[in-house]
DNA sequence: GGACTGTTACTCGGATAAATGATGTCCGAGTTAACTTGG
DNA sequence: CCAAGTTAACTCGGACATCATTTATCCGAGTAACAGTCC
């Protein structure tokens, strides 16, 4: 029961990432200077992002990350999801039938009843995750941040971020 | 995100220990056997659980565990966290003031939103954890399992478990 | 025959190695901007 | 002066070491039952 640290370091770059304009990229070196990480470390997490289509990466000089879609439209579910992997957290591993009292399939058609509650729960975790957007918490940051952290975030995304030239609308 | 696969097998023994009499006990070798693991790890488990106040343990030979408590009275949660350890699954390192635009600390004092909103989520987990009670898991199992697993489950517990002789009552 | 004592075998408990996964780093493929050069 | 070609630098992407945590194991401390012996 212990979250990556990537976990972290994913969801505060998708927040920066908000704050860009339209179709503007930033590098993964400056979100990487921002949060004080590992360059090289922090672009396996974005690559995780953006395989799951939460980002999309813009290759060459003046390139980066971008948002793939709005905020509004991408959970903190979607980011955990990306980073740590989407299979559940228990897996049940069935050791019931590993014993020596093994009776035959038939007997083990019922799902094992522990690991329907842990699926319970984790349902409920993930339900609460995906409750909370990503514009949300760059909304909470706007409204009850301290105002010079909000000031110094929008500097550095001002300096940070790369417009593009072309390429306003990406259809796939 | 991956919770130990030591969390499985403490619940599948807690529960086993919910079905031996009263103030019986059951070695932590027979529950190894039944559920096919080794028996010095799973002892590690077992040893966790007891720190926990979950089970107690009674050295000596005929010793073993037994639930330190009413099966009522203790939830999956309650060796989750004995298990997998109390702290949340995310930790918030403080990422956002480990850059260069580190403001001084008053800035600060608000908590980080990202931080809330997975503590949030963390406790609809912890929540639904909480719900769910070691006797619910029996009642479960006995209601819905299937008969011959449930025929051979109390017979390896009739045959492994053993009885004390006095210590009916233990005051703490 | 009963009670005490020493032994013994069984239990838990913690200290000690191996393995898996997470963390961190490096170098290469690809792409686009800028520069150079010719018209 | 303008445009095409070339260069070059910057980007992402994946392959390669390092470290921590988890998993697994072994041996020792402790305890209660059991057998033997004395009363």
């Amino acid at each position: 029961m212990k979250l990556g640290e990537g976990v972290e370091a994913a969801i505060h770059c998708a927040a920066m990432l908000a704050g860009v304009d339209g179709n503007s990229t930033m590098s993964g070196a400056a979100m990487a200077e921002a949060f004080g990480l590992s360059p090289s470390y922090l672009l396996k997490h974005l690559n995780q992002l953006t395989a799951a289509r939460i980002l999309e990466s813009v290759p060459g000089p003046a390139g980066g990350y971008r948002l793939a879609r709005a905020a509004e439209r991408i959970t903190l579910l979607d980011i955990v999801l990306a980073v740590e992997g989407r299979e559940p957290a228990f897996r049940c591993g069935e050791i019931r039938q590993r014993g020596p009292i093994k009776l035959d399939a038939s007997a083990y058609v019922k799902p094992c009843g522990i690991n329907t509650a842990m699926l319970k729960a984790e349902r409920a975790y993930r339900a609460a995750l995906a409750e909370t957007k990503l514009s949300d918490i760059v909304a909470n940051y706007a409204a009850e941040g301290d105002p010079r952290s909000i000031a110094a975030s929008c500097a550095f995304v001002e300096r940070h971020q790369r417009p593009q030239k072309s390429a306003s609308s990406k259809q796939i």
